[in-house]
DNA sequence: TTAGGGTTAG
């Protein structure tokens, strides 16, 4: 059904100058649902939102580019002013390397460049992004110091630092302070990441409290902050509450959905198998709101189609995002592999496994661990334990996913010595156990008729 | 001229 769906829709993407109405290949007639989605995302989705060229310190390719250049920047007389550094300091952070941002950020300040709430705003962005928050408050601090003003952005940040780290009571009561003590009006951006929080431990119900609230404030709810709430929906397997809150933002608010709410729902659709609705939702998304799938929803159509063992489909859907010129990503084949993996087939996982490299990926962690599981699924753990190793040797670092994968494999075939080893190893490295491999371990003493061990270990956590 | 939020894998 998916399949011939996403079939048909390359087809009418070649006669796309056709109304979804008229096109043979679509079923339904234009509902009046879909003609409003339809007038809501053309009236906006031509709008020239005034891009302008990026500069020469907004355009370096690499972190050496970058230093060379700050370096030169560092050197001219008069120095160059704040913005330059400024965007030199967030494209850098924008390549994720943080700790060289927060670095230059350091040194503009030692060599006198006046800083300014932008370049404290990337500055605790890095702090937060690296599970620093508490740096990113310090910085706030030093705000007062340098004459800074903290705004809006500066505040949102580290909220959502909070967030990040789990502290979700200090992310409240910072919230809560930010607002009681007038200290800066919450804009969308900062709601969306309270939202998100409290998505992130369950309080839905809250999350849409807070929706109510800042809509009766006066600040008008987006895109990204249902999508948000509809998400946590889906994942709590709340799909009808989900679609009624897609129906409110649409319908009532006239907000248009776009890529990811439908990634979400469809997600969401999959995961309770609900597969007509997921080929309507598809449907709908692709000839009646013109909104095309992009990789993240063909890695959740791969991926529940593999857990299903439904792995020819999930093949077939590789095939499809490649005709349509969608560049799969090692997500995809990650999922992929896990799926032959789960039904046993390990020769066609390794030969994709093996493949990768010429594909021009790099098998990460989660690549390794895939296999791993299939090897321990398979009781090839000779197997399992050789890729462990090459892993380790590549420069990988095993989580506490593929530990806990590789001591299940070594109880299976009743290695307890040898799996006792390997949660040492794994706490050696610095490895916090979780309930799972907790379970994993309980289960493997005993399943071995070492009831004392398991035992002795659960007084240990207990 | 420069900053903050939502979707995918083991």
């Amino acid at each position: 059904m998916i399949i011939s769906h996403l079939r048909a829709f390359i087809k009418f993407k070649g006669d796309s100058f056709l109304l979804p109405s008229q096109n043979p290949l679509s079923s339904s007639r234009f509902s009046p649902h879909a003609a409003l989605l339809a007038s809501l995302l053309h009236s906006n989705s031509f709008s020239n939102n005034g891009d302008r060229p990026l500069s020469r310190y907004q355009k370096v390719a690499n972190l050496d580019d970058a230093f060379n250049l700050f370096d030169e920047m560092t050197q001219r007389r008069p120095l160059p002013s704040v913005v330059k550094f400024n965007q030199l300091l967030n494209a850098v952070a924008k390549m994720n390397h943080f700790s060289c941002s927060l670095d230059l950020f350091k040194q503009m300040c030692l060599i006198g460049v006046p800083v300014n709430e932008y370049s404290m705003s990337i500055a605790i962005k890095c702090c937060c992004q690296m599970s620093r928050t508490n740096d990113g408050f310090a910085l706030l601090a030093s705000c007062f110091r340098r004459a800074v003003v903290p705004n809006v952005y500066i505040f949102s940040t580290l909220l959502d630092g909070l967030v990040i780290e789990d502290r979700i009571l200090e992310a409240e009561n910072f919230f809560k302070k930010l607002i009681k003590q007038k200290l800066c009006e919450p804009d969308v951006v900062m709601y969306s990441t309270m939202i998100k929080g409290l998505c992130k431990f369950g309080n839905n119900d809250i999350a849409i409290g807070l929706l109510r609230l800042m809509d009766e404030r006066g600040c008008k709810p987006n895109v990204v902050i249902y999508s948000t709430i509809i998400d946590s929906l889906c994942k709590d397997k709340l799909i009808e509450d989900a679609f009624k809150l897609f129906k409110e933002m649409v319908f009532a608010k006239g907000i248009q959905p776009d890529v990811i709410t439908y990634n979400s729902l469809i997600h969401g659709l999959c995961n309770l198998c609900r597969w007509d609705e997921v080929s309507k939702l598809l449907k709908e998304m692709e000839e009646d709101l013109r909104i095309s799938p992009d990789l993240h929803t063909f890695s959740i159509l791969v991926d529940a189609l593999c857990k299903e063992g439904r792995v020819d489909e999930a093949e077939a859907v590789i095939d499809i995002m490649v005709e349509r010129r969608v560049v799969p990503d090692i997500v995809t084949y990650n999922t992929l592999i896990d799926g032959y993996c789960l039904r046993g087939e390990m020769t066609k996982a390794r030969t994709l496994f093996d493949s990768l490299t010429s594909k021009g990926f790099v098998p990460n962690v989660v690549t390794y661990s895939s296999l791993l599981n299939g090897y321990c699924r398979s009781l090839k753990i000779e197997e399992a334990m050789h890729l462990f190793h090459e892993m380790t040797r590549k420069g990988l670092k095993p989580c506490i996913v593929t530990y806990s994968t590789m001591l299940q494999g070594l109880f299976r075939v009743g290695r307890c010595g040898a799996a006792r080893k390997f949660f040492d190893e794994m706490q050696a490295q610095g490895l916090i156990p979780d309930e799972c491999t907790y379970g994993i371990i309980l289960d493997g003493f005993c399943n071995n008729h070492q009831v004392e061990e398991a035992l002795s270990l659960f007084h240990l956590v207990a």
